[in-house]
DNA sequence: CAATTGCGTTAGAGCGCTCTAAATCTTACG
DNA sequence: CGTAAGATTTAGAGCGCTCTAACGCAATTG
């Protein structure tokens, strides 16, 4: 009933274990012969190598750990797809764990990682604290994904947010606007950079920033418009923290009886599969996602492969999608 | 440079290897006193055991292998919650592999969870042909998840999706509706049964059912509106395959300058992020998604644990959650 | 007080694989 | 025909851990 081992084939073949080991391992120097003998009684046996035994014998993984904030949210999915594709150039296999947006967890999710001897560790918008990460980047090299902060000790990846906060200003502005407000993300951490960025962007043009507390949630966007709706200063433009936020002003704009883009534009950020849709038509910031995920391959594997021991940092220009619901501002 | 190891643990407390994987097992018959110098020596080194050699020793991994569809879709994610809870709660590990909507890197994960020893297989949505899972479950415990169809050999986790078809039917019917069309799902694995369910239950109301070829994607959507818009037979409701083709409708229909609901009703399938939104508010049909993924555990582990051989099937119960893209039809 | 019991501890084999060093087999050449 | 060089193949140790059997020792008992 258990498994078949290397020795079984062996016997099977006629060969010791070590040259199955070679034949598995595709070396060059097997005979033919054997080799195809090999192959056949593996084959026969539903032979499979146990790799919980090469690791241990190779004394390494070949393995990277990833950990993603939280699989429900689509914007991770395609930075995991980025990372899958470059790993696979590099021959390791990917496990991913699931944070569930808890740092409890995710601390745990580390731990397992660790004890299945991964070479690295790629944390996609963790939850974790900086002790945490240095904790972590003391074992093992550690690169960040789209956190927005810098790690201490980890290799870090995001985008400029301040910039892609400065393209969405500018394109409202190319449109004609001058009033546009801002509701930002409240705690959440990319919050900051956002806000920063629109706040200089609309200063260097000579407009006056307005900025709402919102949230990173449809709901918490709901407030912000009500309270614009009803002390009757309803700009000509919002520019929203991220496209949940950009959703839930859609909604709420139009319970109120404002049309998009007509009365108002909506500007969100991420660029997230809602924005995509056709009904939405959001206008949004985008992140090379997938980029962002090769370059955390990339960059762990030079920490791996070349013992780089510095931190890197990298910086990628978001981008803007343009969409149905930003137009020039109304006639007032 | 290398990590601790439990005999350098056995050394720094001054006991033997044996003792400290005792401690380490949490075993009972341990002294107080020793149990703590071990726990201390292996927090000074910052000791981790090795799962590797673990379960090479032990001769099984306490792990589960699952691999989701596509991590994009969001569909999915709920059940991977409940995967992870229930797998919590008898200390097994769960190692995700991203399927990627491509039936040979599904394949691929297969072989690559074999050779990680996993104890079972999750497969959630998969992509995967009868023979594939035929020859994955005669290796390991299979259960599918929300496939639809019948598995051979292996388990089986669904809804019965002609009842929530059926579902979508009597709302609409007990709106007023008696001209409601079905866009299908195409090649989709549930595509035959949630048909199935659409005409059975217009049938059983006495009521024409008119089915027309749809996809699994929004864009799928476009063509069958946009032909019913031309050819005049716009009918009061339209049941889509999933919320995807929902979505798409929705647009098609706005775009053609009809209203949702006030003169055509749109019901979805899937509960998904998209129907939740404000702005969307689509009536669909709802899997107990977190459920399926509990139950998927529960049955795989009945036949780790209880070695069970016989291939079990659960059908649960869909239900429907009502927003606003539904309405009594339009007055003719 | 010797014999028994039982608790706490340890030696040592073994899990399935890789890898080095050495053994064996070919082939080529003087 | 003997031998060196090269090409294949293999023996055997070791990766870090668990687990069985056995050991030492103190407490218990007749």
């Amino acid at each position: 009933m258990s498994r078949p081992t290397m020795e079984t084939v062996a016997e099977r073949a006629g060969v010791s274990r070590a040259l199955v080991s070679l034949v598995m391992n595709n070396s060059s120097k097997v005979s033919e012969a054997k080799r195809q003998a090999v192959l056949h009684a593996a084959e026969q046996l539903g032979y499979r190598p146990n790799l919980h035994a090469r690791n241990l014998a190779q004394a390494r993984s070949k393995t990277l750990g990833m950990i993603i904030n939280d699989i429900h949210n689509p914007f991770f999915a395609e930075v995991v797809y980025g990372v899958e594709a470059a790993a696979d150039d590099y021959g390791f296999d990917v496990l991913i764990l699931n944070g569930g947006r808890d740092a409890e967890r995710e601390r745990r999710a580390v731990e397992t990682h660790l004890q299945f001897q991964v070479e690295a560790l790629i944390l996609v918008g963790p939850k974790l604290d900086d002790d945490d990460i240095i904790r972590a980047s003391a074992v093992v090299p550690t690169v960040v994904v789209a956190s927005g902060r810098d790690n201490p000790g980890a290799d870090t990846i995001t985008t400029d947010e301040e910039r892609g906060a400065a393209l969405a200003v500018q394109h409202l502005v190319e449109l004609g606007h001058t009033d546009i407000v801002h509701i930002d993300g409240a705690a959440n951490i990319s919050s900051r950079a956002r806000s920063r960025g629109y706040e200089k962007s609309m200063r260097s043009l000579g407009l006056e920033p307005r900025i709402l507390r919102g949230g990173d949630d449809e709901a918490d966007a709901e407030a912000a418009i009500v309270n614009l709706a009803e002390t009757d200063s309803m700009p000509t433009a919002i520019f929203a923290f991220n496209d949940l936020v950009a959703a839930g002003a859609l909604s709420t704009l139009e319970a109120a009886g404002l049309r998009v883009p007509d009365d108002v534009s909506v500007v969100g950020y991420d660029n997230t599969f809602i924005a995509e849709l056709n009904h939405m038509s959001l206008t949004t910031v985008n992140q090379p996602r997938h980029q962002m995920g090769q370059l955390a391959i990339r960059t762990v594997l030079e920490r791996i492969e070349d013992d780089r021991t510095e931190p890197t940092r990298i910086d990628l220009a978001p981008t803007l999608s343009v969409r149905r619901s930003t137009a020039p501002p109304r006639k007032a």
